[in-house]
DNA sequence: CGTTCAGTTGACTAAGGTCAATTCCCGTGG
DNA sequence: CCACGGGAATTGACCTTAGTCAACTGAACG
């Protein structure tokens, strides 16, 4: 279903795509792109990161991702599943400097922006705005946790499941069930039970 | 068992409390003290608060408290358990402008420092020191809100239980373990049985 | 065609929820 | 000092739902 993914961007293109997701004027857009790498994945694209700190994170331009982790029986986590516009990445270990056990794999053909932790924290430093930028980046990491702690924490598993259909029917329908129920916190056989049920509700 | 609570704070105390929480210079502890509030609730004291967006924050200098939801039963839910250095309120709602659900209830005698979102933001744009500052609090704020994540993502409530006895023992031994049940997202009943369990292994 | 892997289904287990009864604890008033 | 009242905590019986392990189905791909 996936729609055949662009192989080719141009400088401008991807400065308007950012521009779409953060809403900067355009010279703010350029000095952030000055920071930037740009990149693209196929699907399925594994980047393994192990025992050492995230130091840079990545935001998808186009396509989508996992944030997994791996489980003492060797089972997959998915702990973030994103899409155009979200970040990828460890937000916690890039701030502290942990070590991080995160990896990412790309879910459709990807377009990602990538930039380093030593660029960004010279970015905020170089000027009030950015530094307002940050704030602004953590504010809405802090928002983006707080929603999923609410629905772990006041929602069962069908509850979930049904938020996800009405708020991200792009990864309902893109993404292998598999990895939409252990980022329910599920197996894919209680997923397959909880559709059962509701189709016959 | 909780110790004799002090009924009177010197502007010293207040100031040497706030010190050890948020450990800035003097004259930056001074500057924030300058928009800061001192209150002390008594136990079992609510701070009811319905349906209008949360525009304080408060620190707890000393004592307990916790921040609670009521569910469609008129049951009590509780997001936080907050102790002396933690903060109350709803960073959300607080950030956002979007109105809040959330009630305080003190557990023990409390004494905190209030400060209002006006005054806040005004203070983070006197000075990029004070901008950084509020970039640290939300770093900060992100960081609990992943912790509490990972807690109910990858663990079972037994797990919880063991983690917040290490973690929290404070917490545990003052206050009523129906408020720690909702806290942990089950029923006091589940957290008695799960505590009968722990000791029978 | 087979192979492979995602998805479904069945049988059984484990754990938390619900409702109700009982016990425990503690403070208060007689 | 003791008896009582009320809320917290525990326990029992039963229900619901997710986990586990295994078998089976079905679609995609070579």
């Amino acid at each position: 279903m996936p729609r055949k993914s662009k192989l080719v961007w141009t400088a401008q293109q991807i400065e308007s795509k950012l521009q779409a997701i953060i809403n900067l004027p355009e010279y703010r857009i350029k000095e952030f792109l000055s920071i930037c790498e740009f990149k693209l994945h196929s699907k399925n694209e594994i980047i393994y990161h192990y025992e050492h700190p995230f130091d840079y994170l990545g935001i998808l331009l186009h396509g989508a991702a996992r944030v997994y982790f791996v489980d003492e029986n060797g089972e997959d986590l998915n702990y973030l599943l994103q899409v155009e516009g979200d970040a990828i990445g460890d937000y916690a270990s890039f701030l502290t400097g942990e070590i991080s056990k995160a990896h990412i794999q790309f879910l459709l053909p990807s377009a990602v922006l990538y930039f380093n932790k030593k660029d960004f924290d010279q970015l905020l430093n170089s000027d009030p705005f950015w530094l307002a930028f940050g704030k602004f980046v953590s504010d809405k990491a802090f928002i983006n946790a707080k929603n999923r702690i609410d629905e772990l924490y006041f929602l069962t598993p069908e509850q979930r499941y049904l938020n996800l259909i009405k708020k991200a029917p792009k990864i309902i329908h893109n993404i292998p069930q598999k990895h939409i129920s252990t980022y329910l916190g599920i197996t894919p056989q209680s997923l397959s039970r909880i559709r059962k049920r509701l189709i016959q509700a």
